[in-house]
DNA sequence: CTGTTAGCGCTTTCAA
DNA sequence: TTGAAAGCGCTAACAG
C-alpha cells in the first residue's frame, strides 16, 4: 500500500516522460503520440492514478459542478413531484456531460448566502424564488451563468418558464364554463408561507409563479362575472397532496354548494379528488396544474407542461450553452369525456 | 466593475497587512488581533471578497461536499418517494453543516467510474447497489468514508439498513394469516432490470434489498406451506406506482382467484390498491413496504421505517462522524381495522 | 510531438 | 501576534 494518492508527476516519472505528456494524455489526447499515451495510461493504471478535480478546478476555474438552489428547505426538492421532474431534467444533462449536480444548502429562508456564493460550481439553477432573494443576487454578482425556473425575470439571469398567467387563465376559464361557485387552493405565495384561509381578493403573492397563476385565475373570474370576494381561498404552506386533501375536505364540509375547486398544482388537485371521492361529491369539478403523469392519468383538467425539458434547458443555460430563447409550450388538458376522475 | 474576483492577497494589500493575517481572519480568527481582524473584514467587505473553495480544497484536501451515488439513472433519485425521504435526511445534515450535497453522475449502469472516483467530495453515500458495483469499490479504494444504505455489507463501507429479511417475513406472514393464493410484485432484482413475469421460484436477485425482502417472503410462504412455484411474480423494471398498478391489473384479470398481493414497496402497493379499487376487488389483501406517509394514511399493511433518519446517519458516517452502529428499528403496520383501503 | 516554466489562491510550516 | 517562503496538483503558454 502506498502512502498517498499518486499525482501526475508520479505517473510521468513511472512512464519516463514529462508531466505535460501525462497531462495531455488525459485532457488533450490528440496532442500526444500513441506510444507515449499508451505508456502514460499504463503507468496511471498501475499506480491507480485519479486526477485531482480540486487542482484542476483551481487551475482552470471550472469545477465540473452545477449548483441548484431552492429557497425552500432542501428536503422540498425531494418531496414535490414537479420539482422532482424538473430536477430529473437537470440530472439528465449532468449525466450526459459527466457533470456533478450540487444542491446548495439553504436554511429554508432568505438568509445568509456565503455557502452559495463561495460554492465552487460553474453555474446556478434556481427553482422559482422571490425577486429579493439575496442568494439570487449574489449568484448573479458572482459572474457565473444563472438560470431561473419560473421567475422572477431579473437582469443577469435567464428565466425559463411557460406563460403561467395565460395557462392559469385558460384552465380557470374552462372550469367556469360549467361552474359558478368555485373555491381556490393555492400553494405558497410567500417564502415562509403560513397556512391561510381567506377570500381570493385578500391574497398577496411575492413568488412569481404563484403571482402569475393567481392573476390568470382572477382574470378568468372577472370574465365570468364572478367577484373575487366571493371565492374562498386556502393558501397552503407547502405544495402537498395531503394538505390539498385536508383543504378540500374543509371546503366541501364548510361550503357544500361549491361546484368547482381550482387548484394551483396537480398535487393539490389529486388530494382534492381524494377528499371529494371519499364524500361522493362527483359533481364538483377539480382542476390542477403541471400535468404530472398521475394527474394526466386521473383524468382531471390541468395544464400540461414539460418540466423535464425545462430542467434540461436551465442546466444548459447554467453550463454556459447558447440556448435559443424560444417560448415554452403548454396545453390545456380537458376533463376526460366520461367525467369520472380516479386517483392512482 | 473590476476585472476579476478579489483574492486574499488583494484583501491583505487593501488592509495594509500580510496575506496570512487575512487567511487567519477567516480560518482561525483567534490567532489575529481584534484590530487587524476588523481591518481585514472591512477590506474584504469593500472588495466583495469570497474565498475560493477550489484553492482551499487543493490545500486542505477537504471540499465541503458530500457525494451521493445512485446506481440507477440519476433521475431515479427524484422519482422514488423512498429515495426522496432518504435524501431529505441527508439534505438535513448537509444544511445543518453548510455542506453541499453533490449527486454524482452515473450513466445508469455499472459502467465507467472516473467521474465518481475523481469527484472532489469528502465522503460518499451509496443508495443500495450490487456488491460488484465498480463505483462502490473505487469509492472505498479512494480512502474516503463510505456509507451504504440497504447494502451490500462490504469491507471498507458502513451499511445502514433495517433487517429487510425479518421485516419482509413479518409482513408476508401477517398477510398469509388470511390468504392462501398470494401473488407478488417486486421492484428490480438486477441493476438493469427488464420487466419479468414468472413464478417466485424463478426470481434471482443481485440487489441486496430485493434479495433480503424476497428471502423473507419465501420464508413466510414456506412456513405457511405454500409452494413458491405456485406464486406468480411480476418483477418491475422500476419502483413505480404506475407500473404497480398495471401489474396488479394484469394479475387481477389473469388470476381472479388470488386473495392477496404482496409487494416490495408502498409505491407498488398503492398502484395495486388503485387497480383493485377500480375493479371493486376489495377482498384482495395488499401489502406494501417502507411506510411512506401516503401508505400509512391509506391503511394498507406495511413495514414502517424511518428513512430520513437513515439518510441522516449515512450522511454523518460519510462526513467522518463516529456513529454508534445500533440496529435500525422497524415495525409492522397492520391493515386498518375497517378493512377498507383508500388512495389519497 | 515533447518539455520547461510559471502560477491558479490558499494554508502549513517556521521564523521574527 | 505577524510575516516570508513553500507548495498542494494541475495546466496555459510558450519554446524546443
Amino acid at each position: 500500500m502506498s502512502g498517498k494518492r499518486p499525482t501526475l508527476r508520479d505517473v510521468a516519472a513511472r512512464a519516463g516522460l514529462s508531466v505535460m505528456v501525462a497531462s495531455y494524455t488525459f485532457s488533450r489526447p490528440d496532442r500526444v503520440s500513441e506510444a507515449s499515451r499508451a505508456r502514460i495510461l499504463a503507468a496511471a493504471d498501475e499506480l491507480g492514478y485519479q486526477p485531482s478535480q480540486a487542482a484542476r478546478a483551481l487551475r482552470t476555474g471550472r469545477t465540473g459542478l452545477l449548483g441548484v438552489v431552492f429557497s425552500e428547505h432542501l428536503g422540498y426538492a425531494f418531496r414535490d413531484p414537479s420539482a422532482a421532474r424538473f430536477l430529473a431534467g437537470i440530472a439528465d444533462v449532468c449525466a450526459d456531460r459527466g457533470i456533478g449536480l450540487t444542491l446548495l444548502p439553504t436554511g429554508g429562508r432568505l438568509g445568509p448566502t456565503d455557502a452559495i456564493t463561495s460554492a465552487s460550481v460553474d453555474g446556478f439553477v434556481f427553482w422559482t424564488t422571490a425577486a429579493n432573494d439575496p442568494a439570487l443576487r449574489e449568484a448573479i454578482a458572482s459572474g457565473r451563468p444563472v438560470a431561473i425556473h419560473g421567475g422572477p425575470r431579473i437582469a443577469g439571469a435567464t428565466c425559463v418558464s411557460i406563460d403561467d398567467h395565460e395557462a392559469a387563465r385558460a384552465v380557470a376559464r374552462e372550469t367556469l364554463r360549467s361552474a359558478r361557485r368555485p373555491a381556490l387552493i393555492s400553494f405558497p405565495a410567500q417564502v415562509d408561507q403560513l397556512p391561510v384561509v381567506t377570500t381570493l381578493d385578500n391574497v398577496r403573492s411575492e413568488l412569481p409563479v404563484t403571482t402569475e397563476r393567481l392573476r390568470g385565475v382572477r382574470d378568468a373570474l372577472a370574465e365570468a362575472g364572478i367577484d373575487q370576494r366571493s371565492v374562498g381561498c386556502h393558501v397552503l404552506p407547502e405544495n402537498s397532496r395531503l394538505l390539498g386533501r385536508e383543504a378540500a375536505a374543509r371546503i366541501a364540509d364548510d361550503t357544500p354548494d361549491i361546484d368547482a375547486i381550482i387548484t394551483l398544482s396537480d398535487e393539490i388537485a389529486l388530494g382534492a379528488v381524494a377528499a371529494l371521492n371519499a364524500r361522493n361529491l362527483t359533481r364538483v369539478r377539480i382542476t390542477g396544474f403541471d400535468g404530472t403523469p398521475e394527474a394526466l392519468q386521473s383524468g382531471i383538467t390541468t395544464i400540461a407542461q414539460d418540466l423535464e425539458m425545462q430542467g434540461r434547458r436551465c442546466a444548459e443555460i447554467a453550463l454556459g450553452d447558447r440556448v435559443t430563447d424560444s417560448p415554452i409550450p403548454w396545453r390545456l388538458v380537458r376533463l376526460s369525456s366520461t367525467g369520472s376522475v380516479s386517483v392512482s
